[in-house]
Parts: structure tokens; sequence; C-alpha cells
DNA sequence: ATCTTAACGGCACTCCGTGCCACAGGGCAA
DNA sequence: TTGCCCTGTGGCACGGAGTGCCGTTAAGAT
């Protein structure tokens, strides 16, 4: 069951030895650590030379987290399948959900993964390249679509960027309390309380600012009422 | 001038092989560009070994930009210094702009270091690990100011994600205009423009999507008001 | 059975980053 | 001055990442 047998490639031989490549690699990285695992550990481990790992993997860090492409892929067609009259706040919502479930799908690989990423540097600032990628795209889909508006590309830019951001810490205290399946409504739940701080659905011109220091009156006032009792 | 003039160290000797470090790597990096010019390059043409080089920076990455640390510690101590009653959006705001200072100091540096990020991916991923570290700072900070508010760490996240979002928008827009000094204000007002996105004012208990609903009637009405003119 | 095709393994090479060590030169004390 | 310590330095060697190249080999087509 090793090289030999897969010599020359199966017509799912590829994904299989894709498979084995990235079972190894999480393997070894959590049991010796990501720094003392070398290329040709994980190779040796899935049966393949060593050559034949950067046929499949760009670098080291990619066999970690191989789905980073397709997960940009869905974002997009996501954007690219929506309706046109859809609301934006919507739209921007379902989009950064379906990342929740590239990343919960398998709970447990999921948190080997999260646990290594908050120990190895390296692959830290592979996840924080990552989340750039994802916050680029939803800015530049948003960006798209508020044309013309009022500060339309800066809105663009804080909403992807809240979007992100609340995504990732809903996600990581999922992950951190044990990545349950039964914890997950509530960890979406907590996502979806970002929706009233995008500046999504106060399309309009007039003034922000205005409509702003009236809140912050209104604001004051409760705080004021309800400091007092 | 060379190696044996500057054998053993003087006072203000190393500031200066530091300096002219950075000045070679940021010409070579330009000239030949990054993946073509080796560590060994850049300590020839600064007239060091190249086991010096790596007593000055972690790797090759870092002489480009070796100003981030330094960067992270200005915020930490506007935030370390914040008078404790000064509203918190102000406090996000003079925390965001003081890291202008930093990229603006040196408007030639700044664009040459710009069209390298642009440019070369591994700079373009470092890029991003380092706004992930400016990203990570701001939440902290704010999150320890909104402890016990409703939802104060996911507005933690939001608000200094949205910051770091604007900032760097309005900083690209700016480098990418030229970069020029007199551009340098309105870049700054641009980036103000942020504040009204942000979810600090809104302190009030009650609830967050009441103001929303309220603040969303009266951005309606305006519109309509403004549609009709 | 033969030909074509494509993945594979191995080799060699460049470069990054690090540990180790010998050395140079300034400061300090006797 | 002489000898010693201390610190920055350069050279050397090594391990590991990533790449180009090429012979090999098996799978599928004819």
């Amino acid at each position: 069951m090793t090289s030999s047998t897969r010599r020359g490639r199966s017509p799912e031989g590829r994904a299989e030895v894709r498979r084995e490549l990235v079972a190894a690699a999480a393997r070894l990285f959590t049991e010796r650590g990501y720094d003392d695992t070398t290329v040709d550990d994980i190779a040796a481990a899935a049966g393949v030379g060593r050559r034949t790992f950067f046929r499949y993997f760009r670098g080291k860090e990619d066999a970690l987290s191989p789905d980073h492409e397709r997960g940009l892929s869905r974002i997009a067609e996501v954007f690219a399948d929506a309706h046109p009259d859809e609301p934006l706040l919507s739209l921007a919502l379902r989009a950064a959900e379906t990342v929740f479930d590239l990343y919960t799908v398998d709970p447990e690989v999921a948190r080997q993964r999260f646990a290594l990423v908050g120990t190895v540097p390296a692959l830290r600032d592979r996840e924080a390249a990552s989340v750039h990628h994802y916050r680029r795209l939803f800015t530049r889909e948003l960006a798209a679509r508020l044309t013309g508006r009022p500060d339309g590309e800066l809105r663009a830019a804080v909403t992807a960027a809240a979007l992100v951001a609340a995504h990732n810490q809903a996600l990581h205290r999922w992950l951190a309390d044990g990545a349950r399946d039964a914890d997950l409504p509530a960890c979406v739940d907590h996502f979806r309380r970002v929706a009233p701080m995008l500046p999504l659905e106060v399309d309009a011109e007039p003034d922000l600012a205005e409509v702003t220091r009236r809140l912050e009156r209104a604001a004051l006032a409760l705080e004021r009422r309800s400091g007092s009792r």
C-alpha cells in the first residue's frame, strides 16, 4: 500500500494523496510541533516523495489550511448569485455566514488548527494574511455595490472589516469554548449582533454627522437616566 | 570607510550600521526587485558581513519596515497616557491618527515601500500581518474600556477593525495619489469620516436595535426630503 | 503490444536563518 | 604599558524551504 501501489496516477488518486498529506501534516504538527516537523517528514508519512509534496501545496504552511482558495470562491459565488434587489445588509451577512460552514464542517480539525495557529507565529501570520484576503474580497464586492453613494468606498471598507472582525470573534469564541456543534447557533447569533453596527442601512445623503449628533444626545440622555437609578 | 573603520563598535556606530542596511535594502529592492536581492547583497552593499545583517533584523522582510514595533509602542502610549474621562471616540481617533505620523514622516520612503508591498506577495502578506497586530492592539485597549457594556467585546473588535480599515484606506489613497504633504490634511479628514460609523457613542443600555430603527427612520425621512428636491 | 501522457522520485542547487567560534578593538584595572 | 574582560563582528558550516531538471514508470489510448 505504499508508493509502488500508487505510481502513476489513478483517477481519484490525486485527491487521496492530497488527503493523506493533509492528515499526515496535521498529525505531525500536533505531535511534534510545527517547527520540528520537516516537509520530508510529512511526505514520508504520506508515503510520497518530498518533491511531490510541493506539487500539491505551495509550501509547508499550506498543508494545514488548504481550503482557503475554495472559501474565497464560495464567497464570490454568494455575491455573484445574489438577487440584485437583496438588501446589502442581508447579502453581507449571508456571505459572511458561509465562511462559518468552511470552519465548522469538521469541528475536530478546526480545533486542531486553532490550537496550532494560536501557538506558532508563522501560522499566525499566515492566518492574518488569509483573513486579509477575505476582507479584501468583501471590500471589493461591497464597494461595487456602493459606488456613487456618499462615502461609498469608506463604508465598504469599514463594513467589510467589521464583518470579518465579528465573524472571527464569534468563531474564536466558539473554538475556545470547545467547538461543540450544539453551540453553533449561539455562535452565529452572536455574530449577527454586528448588524446594527454596520454603516449600511444609513443610506441617506444629508449628513451622517447630524444624525450621529442626535444619536449621541439621545444616548447621553438615556445614560443619565439609567445611571441615576 | 568600510568594515575596518567600523570594527568594534563606536558609540552611535550601531545606529549608523542600521541606517545603512535599511538604505541598502530599500535601494536594492527597488532596483533589482525583492526576490532578486539576497541578504548577502544587502550586507555587502552596507559594508558588513551577512551574519551581521541578521543581528539587526529578524529576516529579509524586516529590513524594509523596521518601525513596526515602535509604532505599536506609540499607540500603546496614547492609550496609556489618555485621560480616563476622554470619550472613547476621541481616544480611538487620536490613537489611529498617530499611525499616520509613522507613515508620513518621510513620504518618499513611504511611496517606495508602498510600491514594493503592492508588488511582492511576500511583503504583502507581511503587511497584512503587521496590520493585524495593530488591529489586535486596538481591540485589546478598547475591550478593556468596554467591559461590562452591552456587546463590549464585539463592539471593541468591530471598532478596531473599522478604525484600522479606514486608516489604511485613507493612507493608501494618499500614497496612490502621490503622497504629497499638501494632501495630508485631506487624508486625515477623509479618515475622520469613519467616526459616525463607529459603534462607540451608542453606550446607553436599552437596545441598540431600537436606536438603529430610529436612525433608519430618520435617515429615510431625510432621504425622501433630499430626493424630492 | 506499443505509444503517449503525466505524475512521480531523486538529485542538485540557491537562499534563508541560526549556532558556533575565533578575533578585533575599546574600556578598565593593576 | 600590559594584561584582561566585554561586546560586536565575520566566517564557517549546517539544516530546512522551495525550485528546476530529468529519467522513470504506470495508466490510458490506439
